[in-house]
DNA sequence: GCGCTCCATACCCAATCGGTATTGGCGAGC
DNA sequence: GCTCGCCAATACCGATTGGGTATGGAGCGC
């Protein structure tokens, strides 16, 4: 697990689609495809439900949002942290 | 700034020394040096005092030390998180 | 049925990461 | 004070990973 896959994983959730996800995420489609994927298959747990008009986050992919947005705000602390103290 | 940066950057801060943290990481020296160099580059701070006995960590290394295990542990956690519920 | 819009897959190339070999620097011991 | 030993740092190379382009397959709307 990569904190790339949860930004991934995050973008994919908030935008309901695979595509726009990559565009915010200014990657082209498969890479997020893929990183969604491999995300999945670490986790042995299916956090999309699939259909041709996107994506629609299933009951553990909720779970995993809220953690997910966790884990991204500690490291986005992270600078701060080390410059001020906290 | 990756995950594998951060365990590594534990690694050395409670073992002193890059050497042993590398062992116990179970990679070679040279990649654990390259990472924490990537780690001070990418942050601006010099996160270790460096001499021929080891590696002490300075007050900006003890920040991102406590700052870094929380990190690690929120990650560690994620499967038990989706799977059971948080 | 046709076309459009999705996600999924195949294939290739570039970038990243780790390993081996080596260097440089400092302290300990004789 | 010179050598030996231990440590981190660097150079170079091979392997792995990650992203891009091109293409396929499936479903919805007209």
């Amino acid at each position: 697990m990569s904190l790339t896959q949860l930004e991934y994983f995050v973008a994919v959730a908030e935008n309901g689609s695979v595509t726009r996800a990559a565009e915010k995420c200014f990657v082209s489609q498969p890479p997020m495809t893929r990183q969604i994927r491999a995300l999945e298959d670490e986790l042995h747990a299916k956090l999309f439900e699939r259909s041709t008009r996107g994506m629609q986050l299933t009951a553990e992919g909720e779970r995993l949002l809220r953690h997910a947005r966790s884990v991204l705000e500690l490291v986005k602390a992270t600078p701060a942290v080390v410059r001020r103290g906290c």
